[in-house]
RNA sequence: GCCCCGCUAGCUCAGUGGAUAGAGCAUCUGUCUUCUAAACAGAGGGUCUGAGGUUCGAAUCCUCAGCGGGGCACCA
């Protein structure tokens, strides 16, 4: 990878200079303005300090005795700065090293890690905000996966906590033509979850409430999270596992927790209850056995670190959660320490929320708009890229009149169309002339057009890399959109000018060119398929 | 009151402490006898919420303030 290649070099031509002790970052990114080239550090201003010299002069003599292998590209002081250019040898080369897969590199090294991700309790279908859990989620393990880790995506199934209960006691009040208790759920589908219960589990009215109500709760529940499968799998959502909550209690791992916790002094009782905080401090504690002696849901996430730090030994785990959900970051990070866990081998992501602009969802109400229904508005690929645009950090505004009229202003079908472009061009040259050349001659590739689209694929692994590293999978629509700008020029050359067509007569030129093609739609699949978006080679 | 996120072009948003702050949409002007016009070329549009501070250098880091959203349970 080049962006790692040249901060080597620089860092060996700083050396060169008498430079013993740590080197300060030289900012080694891309820059920004063309003229600048490239890359661009900042080396020189970095180094004047401790050189006391001036940073012209600094970066002049790094631009002089820099070493870039291969003569991938050439450095030049300007200022403080030392920029870099890539030669065009070296991006013509470049578009043959382009493979499927081109980017991945191996970042994990075969680290076992699970991505927990879109764990909502199954108490109604998935809304509009769980969509963007469950695509971020998923595109963190395709990159993580794509990059030499060992990844297991897994939804927790949440069946015996409060609001779980207070489901099942709504279905089961449905069953006998109630109304919902108080605090319960009142959707149209908690009354056709009844109707089903009341089929396939005959003689379900006859029990008693308190034999009644765990069936018909356990019922209901398969039921949801049958669907939230059907539904995810449709934005391309897999999962390995769902961990259903009562097998962590079956397992035991609460209570071992809860013992381990109290002989560290993190576990205290007061007010009849168990308590879980700090040994000295008390203004942050947090129930973890209820008075009546019904655990929370506490009890179970402490079990749960242990299920998977220690008895499944996941080396990190990735959480997945809404951002309102913050204020428990700091809760579930001070149990981990406490239960001996390295904190930092718990990533927790979170995401703002999603709103409509109509007005505020309602889950209990029913109101809300579904995931479902907004792939079936806008379809799968547009859900995708559209939730995976945004920052994290961003709440998105979802508008669904201008989502359910996109047609060609719809920035999906601008890559994918980048994507079938290339496609058809390839089968165009296959009809027209059958047999090519075995081997392009890529040195034939030299119209800036042309170079701009090697110029990109270069950039690919810097962005797999940023990506991975920060978990931010929304750098890779930014540089599809990138890559796909530079497609269509290519292509465009072609419109205007005849000769500058991909498929020309020139057979040695055609193959040179196709082999560029070859290796964009190669790294726009690649890119696609990490966002989960489909690749179509017709539109 | 405390905690988290945001505030960048008309709108929606990018932007690892570096040079002249970008993109899409929207607006306006051009380009199909064509390998796919779902495209391309170009134009206009900015007090990066405000005030201090750190730094050779701040949209970016720190402090304070404002506005918007979210969270502060023996719910999850």
């Amino acid at each position: 990878m080049l962006r790692e290649t040249i901060q080597a070099a620089l860092v060996e031509a700083v050396r060169g200079l008498g430079v013993d002790g740590e080197i300060p970052d030289l900012e080694l990114g891309r820059a920004k303005v063309p003229d600048h080239g490239d890359y661009a550090s900042s080396a020189g201003l970095k180094l004047a300090r401790v050189l006391r010299q001036p940073p012209g002069q600094i970066a002049q003599r790094i631009a002089e005795s820099v070493h870039v292998p291969d003569g991938a590209a050439a450095a030049t002081a300007v200022g403080g700065y030392v920029n870099f250019r890539f030669r065009d040898e070296w991006l013509q080369g470049l578009v043959h090293r382009v493979i499927p897969g081109y980017g991945a590199r191996d970042i994990g090294r075969g680290e076992r890690l699970q991505v927990e991700f879109g764990s909502v309790n199954p108490t109604g279908p998935l809304h509009i905000g769980h969509g963007r859990g469950v695509t971020l989620g998923d595109s963190i393990c395709r990159l993580l996966e794509f990059t030499g880790h060992k990844v297991q995506r897994e939804y927790y199934v949440n069946s015996d906590n409060t609001q779980t209960r207070r489901f099942g006691a709504s279905v089961y009040a449905r069953l006998h033509g109630q109304e919902p208790p108080e605090g319960g759920y009142t959707g149209e589908y908690v009354i056709e979850l009844a109707d089903m219960a009341r089929h396939d589990l005959p003689g379900i009215e006859k029990l008693s409430e308190e034999e009644a109500e765990p069936k018909v709760r356990m019922y209901a529940i398969d039921k949801m999270v049958e669907q939230i499968r059907a539904t995810v799998a449709r934005v391309n959502v897999r999962y390995d596992d769902w961990y259903y909550e009562n097998k962590l209690w079956d397992s035991g791992l609460p209570q071992k927790a809860i013992d381990r916790l109290r002989a560290t002094g993190n576990i205290k009782e007061r007010e009849g209850a168990l308590w879980f905080g700090e040994p000295d401090d008390e203004d942050d504690d947090r129930v973890v056995i209820r008075a009546n002696g019904q655990p929370t849901y506490f009890a179970s996430d402490l079990g749960y670190l242990l299920s998977r730090f220690e008895q499944r030994g996941f080396q990190r785990v990735v959480e997945v959660w809404a951002a309102d959900h913050h204020g428990y970051v700091p809760r579930m990070k001070s149990a981990a320490a406490a239960l001996g866990i390295d904190a930092t081998r718990l990533v927790i992501i979170l995401h703002q929320m999603v709103n409509l602009k109509e007005g505020k969802m309602s889950k209990r109400a029913g109101r809300f708009v579904t995931l479902d229904e907004l792939i079936d508005r806008v379809g799968s690929d547009a859900v995708r890229y559209f939730y995976l645009l945004r920052s994290p950090d961003t709440t998105i505004e979802f508008d669904l009149e201008l989502a359910a009229t996109q047609g060609n202003e719809n920035p999906v079908y601008y890559a994918q169309y980048a994507h079938a472009r290339l496609s058809n061009v390839e089968a165009t040259a296959r009809e027209r002339h059958g047999a090519l050349p075995e081997t392009a001659d890529v040195s034939l590739l030299e119209q800036p057009w042309e170079l701009e689209v090697a110029r990109q694929l270069a950039f690919w692994p810097d962005v797999v890399e940023d990506a991975t590293l920060l978990l931010e999978p929304h750098r890779i629509p930014y540089y599809v959109h990138d890559l796909a700008t530079a497609v269509h020029r290519f292509y465009h050359a072609g419109n205007s000018q005849a000769e500058h067509r991909i498929v020309v007569d020139d057979l040695e030129l055609t193959r040179a060119r196709l082999e560029l093609c070859r290796a964009a739609r190669h790294t726009l699949k690649t890119a696609l398929d990490l966002m989960g978006v489909s690749a179509p080679e017709r539109m």
